[in-house]
DNA sequence: GTAATTATGGAATGATCAATCCATAATAGC
DNA sequence: GCTATTATGGATTGATCATTCCATAATTAC
């Protein structure tokens, strides 16, 4: 009865996504972005309400995306192992040829600090989840001896935190992703038995 | 024979200084700027050239006072310990009543990235003569014996790179102080002979 | 006190921002 | 093929951005 949708919304909020990784959200203009998603301003703000709506929802598939990342690695490795591919992953996922940038998420969290409080509080809370699914890896490395034992759980989350912010960091300073593999192993290296 | 200038001018580098550590550059607006500044926009251009200029400014002069902070450090500690002072000192800036957030360097490095290329490539360069202060630290500590045996300096360099940048960006998601410290006690621990 | 000179800060300026408006395009039902 | 309906995207809007302009204030030399 009506003119129908033309618009791509996955295909769409894919290219927002990958614009906001590269850039963020504040140095990101709406023309940028409408062009980056080859759509009218008229069918954004009917699509996706405002530029930080937008922005809400690509940090919802991102992290719907990374859960499901996490759980395929679950399937296979647990213990430091679990720890080790995921950091492999993201680190690779992250540097080299693929231009995006650290982790949406924590750059995310830092652009936000000061300008959104609320949207920060909330991008803080969900990262911090990860630290859940680091104690659980952490507990199991535990029990199968493999973690130092003069670590603690809490400790090692932490201390893998720190490194986790850190590899992400890095990897916008310019580290290339060889570099980033053998800190990988070594931060690993430190907290197994030897 | 004119009117003598009013302004302070270190006063209002501080200012400034300050309210770009705790919300960037970008963020920060000429007219939040003047009135941290508590100047007006004439005394302002014919002072300071410009928004970019000013920043410039500021991290020369905060780089300075870090240069100075290190050399402070040195003359009373070296080796890990050098470094644990480092990091202490500065985790301890950084956090708490404090209201800055990371570290300057850090956070611009960080905002600059896709907007400002050669600004950004500068900041990087700052930053990486880090490497080459820890680098010395750590060789004294393998002359030492403090190192752990099983470590070269370049692996120690980059492991500390990335715990400092991820403290810094940690500092920035709500950890406190006394959690910092903790966490700096057991990053060097990790890399002491047991 | 007057003239000369320069600092000062509030009032324009032009650019760009996010968001809205609206004439037009594209469909489905009849 | 006509009507009703909704998507579309370029033009428009009002706000805000960094910067410039300029009348005025404050000083020194005489």
């Amino acid at each position: 009865m009506a003119r129908p949708v033309q618009i791509d919304r996955s295909k769409a909020l894919r290219a927002a996504r990958d614009i906001f990784w590269r850039q963020g959200f504040t140095t990101t203009s709406m023309s940028q972005l409408l062009k980056a998603m080859d759509i009218g301003s008229g069918s954004f703000y009917a699509a996706f309400g405002s530029k930080p709506e937008l922005f809400a929802q690509v940090i919802d598939k991102y992290q719907t995306w990374s859960a499901a990342q996490w759980k395929r690695i679950r399937t296979s490795h647990q213990g430091l192992d679990a720890i080790s591919e995921f950091l492999n992953t993201t680190v690779v996922d992250v540097s080299g040829k693929n231009r995006r940038k650290g982790c949406l998420l924590v750059n995310s969290i830092l652009e936000m600090e000061g300008v959104d409080t609320e949207l920060h509080q909330q991008l803080v809370d969900r990262f911090n989840s990860l630290e859940q699914r680091l104690s659980v890896c952490l507990q199991e490395a535990k029990v199968s001896g493999t973690l130092r034992e003069d670590l603690s759980v809490a400790e090692g989350v932490g201390y893998l935190m720190t490194n986790i912010y850190g590899l992400r960091v890095a990897s916008r300073t310019g580290l290339g992703t060889a570099e980033a593999r053998q800190r990988v192993q070594l931060l690993i290296r430190m907290i197994s038995t030897n």
